[in-house]
Order: structure tokens, then sequence, then C-alpha cells
DNA sequence: AGTACATTGTAAGGTATCGTACGGTCTGGA
DNA sequence: TCCAGACCGTACGATACCTTACAATGTACT
């Protein structure tokens, strides 16, 4: 019984706090290599809205999302703030220090939580990047692949109604999430998309009556995936593909 | 009299047809190198509105332009087109090959014409870029740039009005061009903002009417940059600071 | 069970935007 | 000089969205 614990854990890479590894870059890391970061990855836990990285300021962490929802918002001077990337497990928070930009653009911050958060030393991953190999690869491929996020969030933004943008973002949160129901509250779900809160909720309103989605206190359950495929914009898609392309 | 044109010629750095060099990410090569590369420059004339960079296509060139406005936008699968980046003499278009991904992001086209536009072979672009040195730096801070533009851009389009989008679209075109009229129909400026053409005519009369600008048939002048400036949501300074302090 | 608080549901009046259509004006070439 | 086509100005009904306010419901805690 031990030893099947034991097979188990070397099978299935673990962080420290011995949770499976899910993050796709942290993945990348050849076997030895992972073994030898492990020990420098610190877990973290964080509360929903809390700000990581804050906008125009230097970090000494980048993080490495494991489970959960996180987003980069761009707050303006008149306080209203709006997301502009999603990120999960496929990605990090931080990858400016890999542009070679040390200020932190946006606010970095936890909307969806499912755990904790792994974060390293940004002189310990410089390093891990600085020579090329599956990590760097992997690390570029996802900056790329998070510039076209953002692309298409740009257009996006300019074009599509509050309804279908809202379904995009139930449809990434769900793929980041490892459970059909997650908390999320709609007042969260207003400040991501730029719009006020009552009309998030009867947005939700129409959607739960067509069948694709469930909402009870705090919590949002996806029942249709595919229905609420066909109500979302084509963004959706497009960024997925954009990821599946490049290999995130 | 002769010699004076020469000296103005090793002045300041040439073209190969001739035109003073301009553009920003070129002008930071050393000189030597410049003076290798300038041989295997192309110069392009194009209209307005002609796809220089087709989306998902890999091209064999990247642009660098010296003058006027050139855009990337993305296309929906309704037709529907949005701006999502601008680029002029301070950038390139295909920063993607920068990037490591061969496959073009959007669309890129002129906007507004003033003059020829210089290319260059990806083959040699990639060269050039492989060593660390001035070039590469600049190229990879233009990177940096473009993708803070890029977040800047996504919260405009979800928070600010067509008016406000409207004066932040001249500015940066004014920036972009060494004359205050340029060449702009109020259709090509509603592709831009993802408006209709209707919308965008009467808020230029607004605008008019403020004293900002003048607009004639196909032209616009810019009478008043401050007037233009306060209209205009913050979001045209914040890129301004972001592009200045990268040291583009 | 009951209370305090957080979250969600709903409404109303006002503003911005959309889609569409049509007439007016400018420009370049016959 | 005149015409055709390109471009701009304007209008109007329909829809989406905003701000604000308040009522209803769920949750946590006593």
């Amino acid at each position: 019984m031990g030893n099947a614990r034991i097979a188990v854990a070397i099978a299935t890479r673990q962080l420290p706090d011995g949770t499976p590894l899910r993050n796709r870059l942290l993945a990348a890391l050849p076997h030895d290599v992972y073994a030898a970061v492990a020990k420098d990855i610190r877990m973290v836990t964080v509360e929903v809205g809390v700000t990581l990285l804050a906008n125009g300021v230097t970090t000494d962490h980048v993080y490495f999302p494991n489970s959960g929802v996180y987003s980069v918002t761009n707050e303006m001077r008149d306080g209203a703030v709006v997301e502009v990337a999603t990120v999960g497990f496929e990605g990090m928070l931080g990858v400016n220090v890999f542009m070679g930009d040390m200020l932190n653009a946006g606010r970095s911050m936890l909307q969806v939580p499912n755990g904790p958060l792994p974060k390293l030393a940004v002189g310990r991953f410089l390093k891990l990047v600085a020579e090329p190999g599956p990590f760097r690869t992997a690390v570029s491929r996802y900056a790329q692949a998070n510039m076209l996020q953002l692309m298409q969030g740009t257009a996006c933004n300019a074009l599509h109604s509050l309804e279908q943008r809202c379904c995009r973002w139930l449809l990434q949160c769900h793929d980041r999430v490892d459970d059909d129901e997650f908390l999320l509250k709609h007042e969260i779900l207003a400040i991501m998309l730029g719009a006020t809160r009552p009309r998030v909720t009867k947005v939700l309103g129409v959607l739960q009556a067509g069948g694709s989605i469930a909402t009870r206190y705090a919590r949002i359950r996806v029942l249709d995936r595919k229905k609420l495929q066909r109500t979302s914009c084509e963004c959706y898609e497009v960024i997925a593909a954009h990821f599946k392309r490049i290999g995130v």
C-alpha cells in the first residue's frame, strides 16, 4: 500500500505541498530540473480580488497557477476596472519578466479560487529561461499565445454583446477549473466584463432560463457547454485554437 | 554643392530610394550593420486597405514603416473588422516573427498613406535579431510596448465612448504623420473603431464644432492638439508613456 | 430560531448606439 | 463644363446600455 502511494507520487509530479502538478509551463521542465526547482517553489494561499502583481511595480516573484482562474486587469484613473487576460494552469502571471520588462503591466489577481498558488523568485525564473530548452520554449509560446488572446480580446470588446462575452468568460473559466460548478459572484463577473452588476444578473438569468447554466448564491454551474458555446461569440474558439496550435 | 549634398546624405541615414530613414528600429542598427542591411531593404508602394500581412499565413517579409499609419486588424467570421494595434515609424509589421511564431496574427494594412514602405526578408531579419545587440534590444522593447498597447486597447474598447476613442486614434495618427493634415476617410476611421460610418461623421462634426479639428473631403486636419487630448480618454497618454518608458 | 450581512432580482428614466436609408457635396476624368 | 462616382451629412425608429435605487433571498453566526 505504501509502495503504491510512492509510485503514484513519482508518476504524477507533485508540488511542494503534495498537490499534483497541473501547470503546463512547470510541467515542461525536464524531470531532473523540476526536481531541483521544486525546492524553490513556494505555495501561497490567496483570496479573491487580492493583488498579486501590482501595476507599474517590480516584483520579486512570478506565479504559475495550478488551478483556479486568475485575471490580468487594467484599472483606469476613474477606478473602472476591466479584465484584459485570463490566466489558469496553462500559463503564468508575470510574463512581462520574460519579455525583458521588470515592471508589471496591469494588476494580476485571483478570480475563481480552486487551491493554493505556486510562486517562484524572479531570479530563479530568469535563470531557468536564460538557456534554450523545453521550458524556455514553453514560456515563449505562452507569451505569444497571451498576445493573441489580447488581440482577440481587443476586437471582442469592440464588437460583441455582453451576453456573448459573458458566455466566453464562463467557458474559459470552465476550462480552468476541474469542476462544473465554481465560486463566482455576479459582481466579479461584471468587473471582468466591464459591465454593471444588474446587467450581468439579467444575462445570467437568460442563460439559466435557456438551460445553459444554473446559478446559486455566489456559484455558477455549467450545465450545457455546447449550448453555452453556441451563445458565445467565436472568440472563445479562436483563442482556444491559438493556444492549441502553439502547443500551450 | 555636391559635397554638401553628400555630407547631408551621411549625416542623416537614407533608405535605398534616398528618403531619410525615420523608422526607429532600423535606426537602432549600428552604422556599419545598417550600411550592409540597406542593400537588402526593398521599398514598396502600397495602397490604403491592401493587405500586407494576411492572418494565419506565413510571410517572407517584415515591414518597417518609415511614415504613415498602419494597422493590425482583426476580422470576425461575419466580416466585421476592427483595429487592434496602430503601427508607425516607431515599430514594425510582423513582430510575431520575432516572438518565434511564423504565422501572422491579424491582418496588417495601410491606413494613412505618407510615402513608400521599407521591407526586409524574414531570413535577413532573423539573422539580425539572433545576436544580442542594440537592434535586438530595440525590437524586443517594441514587442513589449506593443503588448502594453494591446492591453490598454482591450480595456479602452470595453470602457470608453466612441468620441474618446476617436480622439485617441486621431492623436496617435497625428504622432505618426509629419503633417497636421492627413488623408483619412470617415469609413476607414469607423472600421478602425468598430463603429458605423454615420456615427463617426457625427462625432467628427462635434469635434469640428469644438475647434479641435477641421475636416475636408477624405481629409482631416488637427487644429488643436491639446483640446483633442482633453476630449480623448487617458489611454492615449498611457500608451504614449509606455512607449516612452520602454524607449521606443 | 433569529438577526446581520452579503448577494441577487427587478425596476425606471435617461443616454448611447445600431441599422438603415436618402439627399447633399466634393473630386476627377470625359 | 459636366457627369459619375466617391464621400459626407442627417434623420429616425429600434435596441442596448447606464445609473440608481430598493426589494428579495441566501448565508453565517449567535
